[in-house]
DNA sequence: AACTCGATTTGTCCAGGACAAAACAAACAA
DNA sequence: TTGTTTGTTTTGTCCTGGACAAATCGAGTT
């Protein structure tokens, strides 16, 4: 027993792949292969461990991974991400600039992070900020990881400092019984805040009462917290990475579990692709978000 | 096939039971006895669903899953948590203070309870606010919740609003290049952060660069942060709901993995039965925190 | 009260089979 | 060329039922 190796509970935690996954891909493709313990259980080395990670980094681009899995190691680090929509923006003197605020990243520059990103909030407001500063940042940021640009560390950094400045800024802005009241959250095993965030900034500065849940909401509960805080909407957010299959099952729980006057609103990156379902708003982009909540207020619920 | 019904993936989403367990229990004890949709599949009505919650609740109190399983549902909702260390604190004056913030929370009072709390960080210093606030409050919502007191969305209500507080309070110490690094983070499947950010707040006010990664970070990449940021310490926290089985291994595979001059700090409620284990520092409470600090700067390494 | 040592409880892992939904590719129509 | 339909392949999830080890309990002993 190898202190340095994984069982398969650990592999499945670090990767994200489940059991059934990691099982029927050593039965269907022969990866991976890991050793057996005293007991016959799965032991796998870190080499796999990593290259798993690689592997599944680039499923979430786009590849499959028969085709990741036949492929040897050296090639797989060259690959591109593979997407039907190019998402970058039009204005190259705004990407330069972005990009001059993820070398701070890059670089590990805690303090000089933080004192550009005031200094763009200052600058242009916070709705700006949002839409200009800190909605391409998170894109741009997702496509390095997926190229493999950024570490995972270096993502998490850049999250955690965001998050802390964003909060900070809604923070500033008043607070009390405003109108209409917007519940803010995720479902299980969605972790990413980000986006919620952002929106919350809109709807708060738009003069919405939001009331930000965190991530990780079990269905029945966010049902009973729509309830108990009497609130009009609730927004739940979902990112790229959330398992595609699982979204319109799960809405559709969501949507049969709330009061029918609560109205249901979805975004994130994850929905791109999601076909429209009734009693459920989509809000694809940012713009969306404020235009929404416009129209809600125009009467239309 | 009902849109109320959850299959068994949807299930251990929402109660954290495996589906493993799920199959397991209904194989030995006869609970759940979910339908099945016209694929032969398992399909739970949400009272199994919620019946389940309450169950796994139980069971991180100090329950054990073959008894409550026996007992009638009605029984179930009045079991008091069954613990061996009973974790009340002395004060009656300073609990009465405290029982009075949580009942705002209760009323799901927001700008109530954010603004008593800034009253109290004024008052109590960030020091103080900590361990004389945050870390008690932070323990008796444990305790409501596992009395059934405080229902999940008003746990993550608190968690998100006293989260704010605390990264705000934070934002405004000194940055910078300070002496030792330490990097703040937590391992996949522990997303719980309150207990980080009130060390962060401990070591930044001793002086501390703070290194704030946010939660769920794979063993391989804190190790790999680690290096890339130079890091003196490497910071992590379990909390109580963390299963306990699998501790001591992970700390082994970090350990492993960490080059050996980086000290490995272990903290939160998930420790406090752990055994010592060679080359890590178990940090019981907040003072140890601010004590282990003091001992790293007297040359103990 | 503290400890040892069987007995019981409980969670995790394993193998291998089945099937449906998604992704793809090819043929066809506009 | 572009868009739509249809068949085929790929891929993930679920199923059953068995085995085992670690944690917990409880009775007896020091």
């Amino acid at each position: 027993m190898n202190a340095t190796h994984f069982n398969i509970a650990a592999v499945e935690r670090d990767t994200g792949l489940s059991k059934d996954v990691l099982r029927m891909w050593e039965r269907r493709y022969g990866f991976p292969v890991p050793e057996r313990d005293a007991n016959g259980e799965r032991c796998y080395p870190p080499e796999q461990v990593e290259r798993l990670r690689l592997i599944k980094r680039l499923m979430d681009a786009g590849h499959r991974p028969g085709k990741l899995i036949a492929t040897p190691v050296a090639e797989l680090a060259v690959l591109a991400p593979r997407r039907k929509e190019p998402i970058r923006s039009a204005d190259p003197v705004a990407a330069s600039e972005l990009d001059e605020l993820l070398s701070l990243i890059k670089r590990h520059d805690v303090a000089a992070y933080q004192q550009a990103m005031q200094q763009r909030l200052a600058r242009q407001g916070l709705q700006g900020f949002v839409q200009d500063t800190v909605a391409p940042l998170t894109s741009q940021v997702g496509e390095y990881w997926e190229r493999g640009t950024f570490e995972v560390f270096e993502e998490h950094l850049f999250t955690e400092l965001t998050k802390r400045l964003l909060r900070q800024a809604v923070a500033t802005l008043p607070t009390g019984p405003r109108d209409p009241r917007i519940l803010l959250t995720s479902v299980p095993d969605e972790q990413h805040v980000l986006g919620l965030l952002m929106v919350e900034a809109l709807f708060a500065l738009e003069g919405a009462e939001c009331i930000p849940l965190g991530t990780q909401m079990p269905l029945l509960e966010i049902s009973r917290a729509a309830t108990a805080h009497r609130a009009d909407i609730v927004a739940l957010s979902f990112s790229v990475a959330f398992p595609q299959r699982q979204i319109p099952m799960l809405l559709q729980q969501l949507r049969a579990a709330l009061p029918d006057e609560v109205a249901l609103w979805v975004g994130g990156g994850g929905i791109r692709r999601l076909a429209d379902v009734p009693g459920i708003k989509r809000l694809v982009t940012l713009e969306d978000a404020t235009a929404a909540l416009a129209a809600w207020r125009g009467g239309e619920r």
